[in-house]
DNA sequence: CATATCCCCTGCGGGC
DNA sequence: TGCCCGCAGGGGATAT
C-alpha cells in the first residue's frame, strides 16, 4: 500500500484541491468500497450531500476529510469526517471542473500519459465518485478493493503529547481510535513507544508493523529501517537494547521523511498523488525489492525471506538473524 | 488480554 | 499462445 509518505503526499494534494467546495453527490460504483459503512451507499451520500470539507488530516496510513458543519445554527453535534483507507492499491484522483470527468477523458494525467494509457488500468477501477457542486470530482480508485471510504464520527483521543502543554485532545475517526501516532507526528511520545516495544513478546518487524504501537510503517519502510539499523526482523523485541530500538525508530522516521521529500515510492502507476504523478524514492531504497543485488554497505547480496506471508529483504552480513 | 493466522481482491510476470 | 503459480505497498476478523 501507500505507506505513510505516500498517504501524506495524497493528503497534501487534497488540501490544495478539495477544501471548502460543497458536494453535490457521492456515487458508489463498487459496493466493497463502502463495506464498512453500516448504511451503505445511500448513507454515505446522505452524510456528504450539501456538505464541504474543512480539513484533510492523516494519522499513519489513515486519512480523513473533516466535514464543515451543515448548519451553523444547528444544535451542537459531534464532528464527522470522511475516512479513507487506501488499502493496497487505493488512489484519490482530482478531476478538475473544466472536464466532465467521463471515464474516457481523465485530465488527472499528463496529456502524453493519457494517450498511452489503456482504458482499463486506472479509470476502470473508479469505486466512488464524489461530485462537487462546481462540477469537479474526486475519484476513489482502487484496483484490489482492500481500501474503503466511510463517513464517521470524530472522537477525542486520550493520548496527548509528552508534557501535555496547550493540549487539546486530537479528534480522530472512531473506527481508527486504536491507531497510534506516527513518527512524523510532532506530538509522538517516542520513549513511550520504546517502552511498549520492549514490553512486547514478539519479533521486531511484527512490532513496528503493528499500527496500534506506532503507525505509518509498512513493509517497505520496515525493511529500510531495519537495514539502516542493522537489525534482522526476527529479533525479539524484549531482547533488543532500548538504545537500538531508539535508533531503529529514528531510522524509520528519517527514511519516511526522505521518501516524503521525494514524493513517495512508486513502483508503478498505482502509487500516485491526487494529480496522478508518482514519486521518486524507489531509486533510494537500500533493501526492499533488491534481492540478489549488492548491499550498499558491504557488497553482500541482499536476500529475500518469507515473513508474515510477505517478502522481507535484508543483508545477510549486516543483519544476521538471531540464533535460537 | 496479547499474539498469530487467515483472508479479503485483481492483475501481472515468469515458468512450463 | 495460454495456463497456472506466486506475488504485490494492508488490516480486519477470527483463532489460539
Amino acid at each position: 500500500m501507500p505507506e505513510l509518505p505516500e498517504v501524506e503526499t495524497v493528503r497534501a494534494g487534497l488540501v490544495r484541491h478539495v477544501l471548502h467546495r460543497p458536494l453535490a453527490a457521492a456515487d458508489v460504483l463498487h459496493p466493497r468500497a463502502v463495506r464498512h459503512q453500516a448504511g451503505g451507499a445511500s448513507e454515505l451520500h446522505a452524510d456528504l450531500q450539501g456538505r464541504a470539507f474543512r480539513a484533510a488530516v492523516r494519522r499513519g496510513k489513515f486519512l480523513w476529510l473533516e466535514l464543515e458543519e451543515a448548519d451553523r445554527d444547528a444544535p451542537v453535534s459531534p464532528d464527522h469526517a470522511l475516512l479513507v483507507h487506501l488499502g493496497m492499491s487505493g488512489q484519490l484522483l482530482i478531476q478538475p471542473p473544466a472536464s466532465p470527468g467521463t471515464p474516457h477523458a481523465s485530465t488527472a494525467l499528463p496529456a502524453a500519459e493519457q494517450l498511452a494509457r489503456p482504458v482499463t488500468s486506472t479509470t476502470a477501477h473508479v469505486r466512488v465518485r464524489l461530485r462537487f457542486v462546481d462540477g469537479g470530482q474526486l475519484w476513489f480508485v482502487d484496483q484490489r478493493t482492500f481500501g474503503y471510504v466511510r463517513s464517521v464520527p470524530l472522537v477525542a483521543t486520550d493520548d496527548h503529547a509528552p508534557g501535555g502543554q496547550g493540549s487539546e485532545l486530537p479528534l480522530v475517526p472512531l473506527p481508527a481510535a486504536h491507531i497510534a501516532r506516527d513518527l512524523l507526528d510532532p506530538a509522538i511520545d517516542v520513549p513511550a513507544v520504546i517502552q511498549s516495544l520492549r514490553a512486547r513478546r514478539t519479533e521486531i518487524k511484527r512490532a513496528i508493523l503493528d499500527q496500534a504501537l506506532v503507525s505509518g510503517i509498512g513493509n517497505i519502510y520496515a525493511d529500510e529501517a531495519l537495514w539502516r539499523a542493522e537489525l534482522h526482523g526476527t529479533e525479539r523485541t524484549d531482547l533488543v537494547p532500548a538504545g537500538q530500538l531508539a535508533a531503529l525508530l529514528e531510522h524509520a522516521r528519517a527514511v519516511m521523511s526522505e521518501a516524503l521529500a521525494a514524493g513517495g515510492t512508486s513502483f508503478d502507476a498505482m502509487y500516485v498523488d491526487v494529480d496522478g504523478a508518482g514519486g521518486y524514492f524507489e531509486r533510494s531504497l537500500d533493501a526492499y525489492g533488491r534481492a540478489g543485488q549488492p548491499c550498499r554497505r558491504c557488497g553482500t547480496a541482499i536476500r529475500r525471506e518469507q515473513f508474515m506471508n510477505r517478502g522481507s529483504f535484508s543483508c545477510p552480513a549486516c543483519q544476521p538473524p538471531p540464533h535460537c
